[in-house]
DNA sequence: ATAAGGATGACCT
DNA sequence: GGTCATCCTTATA
């Protein structure tokens, strides 16, 4: 622990510091109650939090989100009911969905409320904090390639990652020894501004989208 | 503006 | 079994 001498380390120095120090259990998760709330509820209460993904230690903070409702959304995956692409939606709060989209990308959601309700919140946009030379290969971008090309948009935040539904899907997000954590972080979220959603053809004017304003790693430049 | 690309689910037979 | 429309995108021009 820092001496009370010590200033405040930034949000970068301290997810160095874990990383370094593999100290990550200081880092306190967010609990499966945080995510046993509304989508709209969570995907407000993300913006600010940080990411983890180990091995490797990458982290990188949540700008941009989207909640999704569940059956009564008509632009969910969850709209037409259970499936098996669908089901950890089906499960307990604070577990991963990924899903494949294009045929050439992967999105990351968390899902929300208790099993049985699918609700979830999908992960649009990072600030990348730690790691940035791996999520630079995991990209393909060039070495001195600009930290908000890594991570500004769902599926590019997935590579930068490493993120696929086969070592994803279903993570426990709220594990401490899960290779996907989500975790508490006290740096001030700034504003908060709130858009219908991106890429959808239904239900487009719902309000579901948050995210940072004046963050440059927000996707389509802040639309 | 739009092409690329493949998994998924809905809806047949 | 099979086929087909859909899709919460990105990288090009």
């Amino acid at each position: 622990m820092p001496s009370a001498s010590t200033p405040k380390p930034t949000p970068v120095e301290a997810a160095e510091a874990v990383a370094e120090n593999d100290r990550s259990s200081s880092w306190r998760p967010l609990t499966p109650g945080f995510f046993n709330a509304p989508p709209e509820q969570v995907a407000r209460a993300l913006l600010g939090k940080i990411l983890l993904r180990g091995p490797g230690q990458m982290a990188a903070r949540i700008v941009e989100t989207e909640a999704y409702l569940g059956e009564h959304d008509p632009a969910a995956h969850a709209a037409s009911g259970c499936t098996p692409r669908n089901r950890v939606l089906y499960g307990p709060p604070g577990h991963a969905y990924v899903y494949s989209i294009y045929g050439m990308h992967f999105c990351l959601n968390v899902s929300c409320l208790p099993p049985g309700n699918p609700g979830c919140v999908l992960f649009r946009a990072l600030e990348p904090l730690h790691g940035l030379p791996q999520m630079r290969r995991n990209r393909g971008l060039a070495a001195h390639a600009s930290p908000c090309l890594l991570a500004s948009g769902p599926g590019k935040l997935c590579q930068a990652l490493g993120i696929t539904r086969a070592n994803a899907n279903g993570a426990d997000m709220t594990d401490p020894r899960s290779p996907l954590r989500l975790v508490e972080d006290e740096f001030p979220s700034g504003e908060v501004r709130i858009s219908p959603r991106i890429g959808i053809r239904k239900a487009v004017d719902l309000p579901l989208r948050f995210f940072l304003a004046g963050n440059p790693c927000v996707s389509n430049r802040g639309r």
